[in-house]
DNA sequence: ACAATAGTGTCTGTGAGACAGTATCGA
DNA sequence: TCGATACTGTCTCACAGACACTATTGT
């Protein structure tokens, strides 16, 4: 058998060639109580004039979580907000020009802060509803609508058992604004009563409450422990 | 801005380098009552004579799953096992010779089978008790502790909300084997009546029962709808 | 006063957790 | 009979779910 060192010099000569590596973002956010993610419209073949996820190929001196911040800031405009790794996406055939394995990043914020800082960007950016793209015959360049109902998912299900919602919201927030993010991950609605109980023990009062609408003002919290 | 074309053809024109794209593999068992983790000592600089994580490159032509399958065959010595994608690492120094993003997939197998094919395997693939790895000062090859104890942790997890302990049994197994297999992947007891009643939604019984021990024989049951 | 939304009190059923008991084998 | 493990019945308590009620604003 081959040793390992032996291997690894033929393997960096060519003899066997090396797929690339790109980082895939999802960023999400909610917008007009529909959950939203941005997408660009590709430029140039192939799926041209589709909409695509945004990308950036990973550098050979960076980590893929910079890799993924340097994507979000230069494709999405934004930096500073939430984002974690979600699943990476291997098969031959997903990108007709070439192999590329992609690494997807999901990202989560606040539609104000995406919207104020997205006048810098630099590409087409725009927001879709994710609902109405993953249950209509769309289509979406390369394998992005599978990448985008598996993002949907993990959202779905971290909303059961994590704090994700709260990255959606600003940092001051009614209980019916957090009730209705939660009703839009979850995709139903929720009990006020209960929900209110179990949202006490994350979140502590500010002094402020809502004023000017046509009903009850509404108290304004923040998030808890963080 | 420079058009996506002309990126890349810069980019296959080795102006810029490209990461080189490994699968990782965390074979997991239960032997003796204990989580185990199938690792192979390392021949070759760096971390000569270090436990490590089996591996292999991704072919070019060879999807992630497939480059996964192939790894756990090649060197763990079995086929046809459970194994789900685990996290994708990409320290740019993870590996002191050259970067390589690892791709690490985790596979849950019962310990007999993984016993019977392994006097077929080509490397010295031993296996190591978890536990024992993660809560002392061992020392294991490259960021391999820092990915063990991710999948520990997403083991744990994945207890609660699915069903992956029984790929860590037999076709056909008893209620307090099922149960031994839960306290070892959760780390705590639990009380036997309680996790009868919840596993009866899962299992169905056979005919057989266990005999030959100097106690009452204990039921056989199966797993349902699958 | 009324429309509209914010916020609360309380009943019920389900299910996890805990414990005490019974059953069946070999020796 | 005894030791050992398999298996069951049932109480309690916390909590999700459901609903009815009260509170406070602008018009």
């Amino acid at each position: 058998m081959e040793s390992e060192k032996e291997f690894l010099k033929n393997y960096n000569k060519d003899e066997y060639e090396k797929p690339s590596v790109a980082v895939d973002l999802l960023v999400f956010t909610i917008e007009n109580d529909r959950l939203k993610i941005v997408l660009i419209e590709r430029a140039e073949p192939p799926f041209s004039g589709m909409p695509a996820l945004p990308g950036v190929f990973v550098g050979i001196n960076e980590t893929l979580d910079e890799a993924a911040a340097r994507g979000i800031a230069e494709e999405a405009g934004i930096t500073g907000i939430y984002f974690e790794q979600l699943y990476t996406w291997g098969d031959v055939g997903r990108d007709p020009r070439m192999r590329i394995i992609s690494v997807s990043y999901m990202s989560l914020a606040n539609c104000e802060k995406l919207k104020l800082i997205a006048g810098k960007r630099t590409s087409a950016a725009e927001l879709y509803d994710v609902d109405e793209l993953l249950d209509s015959e769309c289509e979406l360049a390369f394998d992005h609508k599978k990448i985008i109902r598996y993002g949907r998912e993990r959202i779905r299900n971290k909303t059961e058992y994590s704090n994700i919602a709260f990255e959606f919201l600003p940092d001051e927030f009614t209980l019916p604004q957090l009730q209705k993010v939660y009703e839009i991950l979850l995709g139903r609605t929720l009990y006020k009563a209960n929900f209110r109980k179990k949202a006490s023990l994350l979140i502590e009062e500010t002094d402020k409450m809502t004023s000017g609408d046509a009903h009850r003002p509404s108290r304004l919290y923040r998030r808890k422990n963080q």
